[in-house]
DNA sequence: GGGCCTATATATAAGTT
DNA sequence: TAACTTATATATAGGCC
């Protein structure tokens, strides 16, 4: 959309391209949120710019309060994961020299700690929740039974590179600042009361998230 | 967008509600394929849909190949969470509880049991990266120090509620099939052959999401 | 670098089949 | 039900400050 049409190919200019990351962005986090309170659903969503900055959207406030949603049995957790030990290792110690060099260019080009350490946070909680994920999925499993073929099964190769992280844009319509009503209002279970203990520990930043959040938001709302 | 402006709210109609959901689901997967193709980034996206079935969109191949990206030492992490482990139990056994109904009536409201399977599969993998996010994030923290202020703390309130999961759109520009070149061709750092091993235990379904995203591919390519 | 503007390209709500 | 069609509402590319 524009004065042009864009070819859809990676956009070589720098410039451009970050400039088109920024606006696309906010455009889909719109969506996002559109399509979360239009459908009554919780959308989480996970972006990296160009200079391998993270973003991230939750419909429901935290990415972790979504995925919690899948949680299950904890004392399955240290159980499955186990049989990939090796490879995480290993994997994990790769990875880890990467981002020694991208934590010190970091450091370097993005003075901004404050979004640093949003990202951090933001990744903890996520943790959490996808380990309830995976509890969940694992009494799934246990219920399904092992009737399931594998032929679907594809591996893609991966493509990592090395990244540094920086703001984490985790929306929530029931923040102490910019309480939007309706957003997300059917608490049609009991869970409402149990998770706001969460994180004593961690501390989430949403200025940015907030600010984006407000601004999409008086924009859709009528 | 559409013949008439829709109320920014909930859809009250559940048919409608659902119509719109899948074809804003399709929407949004678009967008996310043309960021990170214009921008030459990662993207993930999870959705759940109105009748709570999970979706969820990697521009990257899968989740965790992007999210791995952010892996640290490993030995770090059982440090972390435990912290919350009480919280956590309880707020999981809450949840396991509205789990087991919910599976009762997925069971019963849907026989596609592979797609189950996708998402398990998926949540599994997105265990290990969440965890590789919290790990390097840990690292972060220490580097950085405790320079940080809290002053931006915030904690909503958890909206959970029991959900069932479906497809999981794990989408890869790198799969068997439909290989779309160009598709994150920017290999800048020498993981590229080391992730490719996560996982033989694991295996991440991929047949709803390459139809998909063939099909989303097609329309934007050009 | 962030905001605003405007012409165009896209997304999509209803309607139709 | 899911696929098309079409009128409209939105998103956004390229400019300009």
């Amino acid at each position: 959309m524009g004065r042009k049409k864009l070819a859809m190919r990676r956009i070589d200019n720098p410039t451009s391209r970050q400039l088109t990351y920024t606006k696309r962005k906010e455009g889909i986090i719109k969506k996002a949120g559109e399509l979360s309170v239009l459908c009554d659903t919780d959308v989480a969503l996970v972006m990296f710019s160009p200079s391998g900055r993270l973003s991230s959207f939750a419909s429901n406030g935290r990415i972790e309060d979504i995925l919690l949603r899948f949680v299950d049995r904890p004392d399955e957790l240290r159980g499955g994961p186990i049989n990939h030990e090796e490879e995480l290792e290993e994997k994990l110690d790769k990875l880890t020299r990467k981002q020694r060099e991208s934590q010190e260019k970091m450091r370097y080009y993005e003075p901004n700690v404050e979004k640093i350490n949003s990202a951090l946070e933001a990744g903890v909680y996520q943790q959490f929740l996808t380990t309830a994920i995976q509890r969940i999925q694992t009494s799934k499993a246990k219920l399904l039974g092992s009737q399931l073929g594998h032929e679907r099964t594809e591996n893609a190769e991966v493509q990592a590179a090395s990244m540094q992280m920086d703001d984490a844009v985790s929306l929530t319509g029931q923040s102490a600042e910019g309480n939007h009503a309706g957003m997300k209002s059917n608490m049609d279970d009991n869970q409402s009361g149990s998770s706001s203990a969460a994180g004593p520990h961690l501390s989430l930043g949403f200025i940015e998230s907030q600010r984006m959040w407000n601004k999409a938001w008086e924009n859709m709302k009528y």
